[in-house]
RNA sequence: GUGGGCGUAGCUCAGUUGGUUAGAGCGCUGCGUUGACAUCGCAGAGGUCGUUGGUUCAAGUCCAUUCGUCCACACCA
């Protein structure tokens, strides 16, 4: 027998009761095996990190998704787990030691990562728990974390392939180094500021000719470290001076002029000054012509000394790669400065010497660290680096070649343009927290050993080896992820049977650090394609337009949202009317509109319920004798059945929720609640048990199919219904059924809605107030279509009684509400102004005659009765026909009324 | 500089492979509350789909042009 519901829906009183049943009795692990897997892998979200709208977003797209395939028959795992940050954590425990007045170096590295764990012991469990309170259905007894031993494994084991592969080498190259986190980053993690800053034109003078050569820099503080300047070869204002020397001013130090086409002809002077430790640009320069590469800056942002000086000079003593060694000046004087400080020294002392021509001001672009903003220093840096052209190439084509596809698959081209161009990937971070490069050296002799088994004796010389201080950029284990949280390459069992995984739900923001990574990882290790699909969304923005931030403090928290206005209305509102791709915003007045929507459905199930005396069928129902109302929701239900399935399959979320929100507000609640209204009094009858049956079967299929959705009310209404499985989420999602459709019910019953619309219309024009009763009269040459359905027009239209006519009685005194099919008298001649009644109709006649003259238009037109698909053609004369048949009837109308 | 998004009702946005008289939510106007829901119902006003041209029987949808706006990547001595 079915149980009532609560009189006032209120989420907070059954979401998490239900949340922690479905995970308690196991339905969020994968049930059905043999079956086709569907398999997610939910992008980890970081051990720092409170959940926010993003992580809202993502994982309700994830969650809809799997409990969609899962309804579905799927044999469905979505495997959670988080991220351990590496910089964004070592940042947060530096801060909270500095509080403490500690550093990383006084506690030493085995202390910090104590910290560190005590830290993921703590606040990374948040964030899961968080994602409980939004109903994700993932398989917690799976969960995984990138530094947990078996993603650990897979990281050592990619690494020592890659090295032995020659894919993984370790060299002095240019790098962006943030002087705040004192640790190189990727290209990938710069973001360029635009900040105000100023050309200084200097003057160094020629050796050979002693005449003064003008260029300009933005970095004054990097002349020190200058080795050469350039000209264009081709550049005729120097070509006397091919094979001179400048005299480098305040170091009085002698340095070539090289040719080579980095200096352009157009900018500037054409002279550019080359500082091969501290510019991209400047280190290809001085590769090409081989030039010293000479550092000025320590890895704080100072200025080097002697001490600098020595201790690289050991160090590179003790290392046997020695290729590209840059040599370590003593800046002197400046030595110790900030390199800021440096700038105003080195520009007084050019200044006094007479070497600054002018000062232009200019904006520019300036890299910046995307974790502390600070002004990232390109520098020469011994370090790792993964070469990316064969790795990029396979993962080019496999986009390239439809195997993999990107939604919308616009987003491809974003994807594609960062391969293509795509520099060496520098992995390897002076941070403690991470995964240990699996690298050791024999101080001694010199020599490398890389492998995954820690090597404690040198097996060349059996002195002891020293690990690698550094640890690897996060992104290097998160482009394993797919595969490593699968089992690879251990244990392979759940590797089997659901990689590659079927879908990735990520920002669109992030396919460059992460998606990228995952793909051509994924192919160059497992030597597949870790995920067939990519589905992109956008970014989750305020009411106002704008990033939610830290900073702006405009940051909605998902859990407020949750606690106001239910988990279900949260979710709702995040994918409701929102097309893949695009960002979107969220404010309260949507979150309130969503949660109006779930009331609307509490009660409509309320209504249901409490009309409900028989236990029906929820799943099968017997069509044979059923009113026409009953066969017209059911045959709208079943074709909402289709669509949804259809929009759902190729991810528009949006687009098939939005159609289960008009079916069950317009179609099932305004309407065929209102029809079955009157059967509902009628106990005992057997129309009365049809509509229970109808009721009851249709609810709850739609609430099977909202499911997805919002999983939480779905499940607490389809419950207190006649149920057979334990739960909606392991119910069977419906399925379209060819059987179920019923054209010529429908199109009755939208004649019949029609003809009760039009006498609203007419009655809220004419302003009768819904307790002044009429007497309709219904003039219709379709009386088998309105047969039996006058009933519905004494509570729907006011109507105290209703008449059906062939042939038109009189209509003296009466109001006349036309439609395509009927004409309805109604006598309210007292509240009938003539002149305002004309008006009324006359305004529907110029409708008509516009429609008229559109469909007569379209057929007189050969060319689209010859081309255009026959059933379209069809379908516009039966337009032209109807409304032909309204015209008609309003202009006898009109004429009538005038007559008076 | 290269690539991309967006521009549809007062506001925020949908509009699926081109095919009804272009839709929704919020807001607005009028009416309505004795048993599903005022977190509601009924009715209504409001749009030449940024501009111009083109393809097509047919364009909000495809192509080109242009304007506005936002983003990504690149360069910047």
């Amino acid at each position: 027998m079915p149980k009532e519901l609560e009189k006032k829906y209120d989420p907070a009183d059954f979401e998490d009761r239900l949340y922690e049943e479905w995970n308690s009795k196991g339905y969020f692990r994968p049930n059905k095996p043999g079956a086709k897997p569907f398999t997610i892998v939910m992008p980890p979200p970081n051990i720092t990190g409170q959940l926010h709208m993003g992580h809202a977003l993502d994982n309700t797209l994830q969650d809809i998704l799997v409990r969609y395939k899962r309804m579905c028959g799927f044999n469905t795992l979505w495997v959670p787990g988080t991220d351990h940050a590496s910089i964004a954590t070592e940042a947060k425990i530096v801060e909270q030691m500095r509080k403490e007045g500690l550093t990383k170096e006084q506690i030493g590295r085995e202390a910090f990562l104590e910290r560190a764990w005590e830290w993921n012991r703590v606040y990374g469990g948040r964030i899961t728990e968080q994602l409980k309170k939004i109903g994700s259905s993932c398989d917690w007894t799976r969960k995984r974390f990138t530094l947990d031993e078996g993603c650990s494994a897979a990281v050592k084991d990619v690494f020592v392939k890659l090295y032995n592969d020659g894919l993984i080498y370790r060299g002095n190259r240019m790098v962006n180094w943030c002087p705040h986190c004192e640790t190189s980053i990727s290209d990938a993690e710069v973001e360029y500021e635009e900040k105000p800053g100023n050309f200084w034109h200097l003057l160094y003078t020629v050796k050979e000719t002693g005449e003064k050569l003008e260029l300009a820099t933005t970095r004054p503080e990097t002349m020190l470290g200058d080795t050469a300047v350039a000209i264009n070869a081709e550049d005729p204002r120097y070509a006397h001076l091919h094979g001179c020397h400048v005299i480098l001013p305040l170091l009085n130090k002698e340095i070539p002029i090289v040719c080579d086409e980095h200096a352009d002809m157009t900018k500037g002077t054409g002279v550019v000054k080359i500082t091969p430790a501290h510019d991209p640009n400047d280190f290809e320069v001085g590769q090409r012509h081989d030039l010293p590469i000479v550092r000025v800056f320590t890895y704080d942002g100072r200025m080097t000394g002697a001490e600098d000086k020595r201790a690289a000079e050991e160090a590179a003593a003790k290392d046997k790669l020695s290729v590209n060694e840059p040599i370590v000046l003593d800046c002197g004087k400046y030595a110790g400065m900030t390199t800021m400080e440096a700038r105003k020294a080195i520009l007084a002392d050019l200044e006094a010497g007479g070497y600054l021509k002018e000062v232009e001001p200019l904006k520019h672009d300036v890299g910046t660290c995307y974790r502390c903003h600070t002004v990232i220093e390109p520098m020469v840096s011994k370090q790792w680096f993964v070469r990316m052209e064969p790795l990029a190439k396979p993962a080019i084509e496999e986009v390239k070649s439809g195997s993999l596809r990107f939604v919308p698959n616009r987003f491809s081209k974003n994807y594609l343009h960062c391969l293509e161009h795509s520099r060496d990937w520098c992995i390897s971070r002076q941070l403690w927290w991470g995964h240990r490069i699996p690298a050791f050296y024999c101080d001694d002799c010199g020599e490398l050993v890389v492998s995954a088994e820690d090597t404690v004796l040198c097996p060349k010389c059996g002195k002891p080896m020293r690990q690698d201080p550094d640890t690897l950029d996060t992104w290097f284990s998160s482009a394993l992820w797919p595969f490593s949280t699968l089992g690879w390459p251990n244990d392979p069992e759940d590797l089997k049977t659901f990689y590659p995984t079927t879908v990735l739900v990520t920002g669109y923001d992030i396919i460059t650090f992460w998606v990228s990574r995952m793909i051509f990882s994924g192919l160059a290790h497992t030597g597949k394609k870790p995920f067939d699909d990519v589905l992109v969304h956008g970014l989750v923005r305020d009411g106002l337009g704008r990033k939610m931030s830290k900073s702006l403090g405009n940051g909605i928290d998902p859990l407020e949202v949750i606690k106001t206005y239910g988990c279900d209305a949260l979710r709702f509102t995040l994918v409701n009317g929102n097309a893949p791709g695009n960002d979107m915003r969220v404010s309260d007045e949507r979150f309130e509109a969503s949660r109006n929507f779930a009331n609307k459905i509490w009660n409509a199930a309320r209504f249901v319920l409490m009309n409900l005396d028989t236990d029906c069928d929820p799943d099968r129902i017997d069509t044979k004798d059923l009113p026409d109302e009953d066969k017209w929701i059911l045959s709208q239900y079943n074709r909402v059945i289709r669509e949804v399935r259809e929009n759902m399959d190729r991810y528009e979320l949006g687009v098939a929720v939005g159609k289960l929100y008009d079916f069950i507000w317009d179609v099932f609640c305004d309407w065929y609640i209102e029809l079955v209204k009157a059967r509902l009094n009628e106990k005992g009858t057997a129309s009365n048990l049809q509509a229970q049956q109808v009721l009851t079967y249709v609810l709850s299929g739609t609430m099977k199919l909202l499911h997805p959705f919002m999983p939480f009310i779905t499940e607490e209404i389809w419950r207190s219904l006649p149920h057979k499985e334990d739960s909606v989420m392991i119910s069977d999602y419906p399925a379209y059924d060819e059987a179920m459709n019923f054209p010529v019910e429908e199109a009755a019953m939208r004649k019949v809605i029609d003809a009760i619309r039009a006498v609203r219309n007419l009655r809220s024009e004419m302003n009768v107030s819904h307790s002044r009763k009429a007497h309709l009269h219904i003039v219709t040459h379709e009386t088998a279509t309105f047969a039996g359905k006058e009933k519905f027009f004494l509570r729907l239209a006011y109507a105290s009684g209703v008449e059906l006519h062939e042939v038109a009685p009189d209509a003296t005194g009466c109001a006349r509400a036309i439609t395509d099919s009927c004409e309805i008298l109604i006598p309210i001649a007292d509240m009938i102004d003539k002149v305002e009644e004309l008006a009324r109709l006359n305004k529907e006649l110029a409708a008509a005659e516009g429609e008229v003259a559109r469909a007569q238009g379209k057929l007189a037109n050969e060319s689209f009765v010859a081309k255009a698909p026959a059933a379209l053609v069809d379908a516009e004369r039966a337009k032209l026909e109807n409304a032909n048949s309204k015209l008609a009837k309003l202009r006898a109308a009109i004429a009538q009324i005038e007559a008076l």
